[in-house]
Order: structure tokens, then C-alpha cells, then sequence
DNA sequence: CTAAACCTTTACGTTGACGTGAAGGTCAAG
DNA sequence: CTTGACCTTCACGTCAACGTAAAGGTTTAG
């Protein structure tokens, strides 16, 4: 597939794409054309890319990662033990976030539920 | 309190402090000699605003909220109905946010999971 | 054949929350 | 009275993941 059908289908854009392969996250074949040529598997690798990258992982860290999935769904042993750590402290970090973000939700609760309440009748 | 005092109780820096106030976040009073002066209650009002700043709130919606935590502690119930629409959109913000992280988490999990399984001998 | 709709590379622009000097006042201790 | 540790206001620098525009090649439908 070409690249803004990869685009399509991964919910992103084409600049994005050139983007990942510039930080060695795709390595899409060429056609004769100089084009682009992506297969189907690369659809579930870019949305893998898009969640590491929504959870705060940058795109070097990221490329640690994605050769442990190869085809974008099978999941591969880390080669390295530095990856190992690697992943242990990407995973700490979230955990991390997701505490500030429930702890920031439940202060945004506490808002929610004092408003309505003003003038309540019941 | 001065500025510096603040930041390390506050575990900042003054010149994040002084971008807040730029902000409309904070409003210290001012010494004679110009000096920024920051009562107790400050401090409490500094970490609401990191931790909505790391839940992805902007400075700007931040500043909506604060009047409504005035003390730094005590919740009131906000102004404008338009807040609480605001509010709302937040708090989806974050759960979806929460979601993602979450997602991401489990990617690493298996990854984890993987890795210390290679040669293992049990 | 030609025009639309793709694609390519190159390269500068954007965003938000600060970091990091620079140049200069203020204040307590010795 | 001076030195060091504060403080002040500019004002430019940073960082990552792209957005956006420019100048040009490719492909395909009519």
C-alpha cells in the first residue's frame, strides 16, 4: 500500500509516516517510482507507534521496542537485558502518570460534584 | 514567603512560579523593594496547578479552575455552567488519556513478560 | 495529451512550559 | 562598606513531533 493509504487506514498522516521512518521506526520498501510501499503489517506497527507515543515514550525509545514485534501483533523476547530495564522504567513512568492523571481526575470530581449542587432543590 | 522558598516547598523553580504568574495563576503580594511575597496557602495552590499542568491542562484552563480552590484546599462550586462543561471535557480528556497509558502498559507487560522467559530452566 | 491526484525531498514554522543567561537592584552579616 | 545571596525584569533558547509550503517527478482517467 502506498503511503496515505497507510495513513488512512492508521488514523495519521503521510508526513507522520516520513516522520517514524526518518526516526528509523518503518522501513517501507521503494517502488521503481521512488514511492513508498508499505504492507498490510505496518497498519498495526503504526498504531503500536501511536500508543508508545501517546503514553510518553519518545521515538529512540520506541525503536528499542518495535523489533520485538515484528509483524505489529506477534510479541518477541527482548534480545538485550538493557532493554529489559529499559521497558521497566518506560513502565514505571506510566504507572507514575496514570496515578497524576486519576489524582488530577478526582480534583476535577470534586469541581464537578459542587457544581450542580449550587440552588439544589431537593 | 519569597519566591525561592515557595519553589522548594512547592518543588519548583521561581522561574516557573514567575511563568505562572504571567499566567494569571498566582497573584503575590509585593514588598516595598519590589519582592514577590507568597502567603502559606500558596504552596497548596502551586501543586494543583502541576498536577493539573501534568494531567495535560493548559495554563489557561487552569486558570478557570483556580478561583474555585482559593485557599488552595477547599473546593467551591464553580461560577459559570460554561466551566463545568470545560470540567467535563477535561475529565474525558484524562480517562481516555488514562486509557491509552493503560494500553501502552500492557505492550510493555508482555514485553516483560517475554523477556525474562528466554532460557529459563525451570 | 493533459489535468488531477498522487508522490518525492528539502527546509522552515509551530506549540507550551519553562531553562538560561544578562544587567542590574536589595538586604543581612561581618 | 562590601561581599554574597537573594531578588527584579527582559529576552532569547530548548525540545519533540510533527504542520506546512515549495519545487518538482509519477500515474492514471478521460
Amino acid at each position: 500500500m502506498r503511503i496515505s493509504e497507510l495513513a488512512r487506514e492508521a488514523g495519521t498522516t503521510p508526513r507522520a509516516l516520513r516522520y517514524y521512518e526518518e526516526q528509523g521506526l518503518l522501513r517501507p520498501a521503494r517502488l521503481a517510482s521512488g514511492y513508498r510501499h508499505y504492507d498490510p503489517q505496518a497498519v498495526g506497527t503504526v498504531r503500536h507507534i501511536q500508543l508508545l507515543l501517546s503514553a510518553g515514550l519518545n521515538t529512540s525509545a520506541i525503536a528499542e521496542i518495535l523489533p520485538c514485534i515484528p509483524d505489529g501483533v506477534t510479541v518477541l523476547a527482548p534480545t538485550c537485558p538493557e532493554l529489559l530495564d529499559a521497558l521497566a522504567v518506560e513502565r514505571a513512568r506510566i504507572t507514575t502518570s496514570i496515578d497524576r492523571l486519576a489524582a488530577a481526575r478526582d480534583v476535577l470530581d470534586r469541581l464537578i460534584q459542587a457544581g450542580p449542587a449550587a440552588g439544589d432543590q431537593s
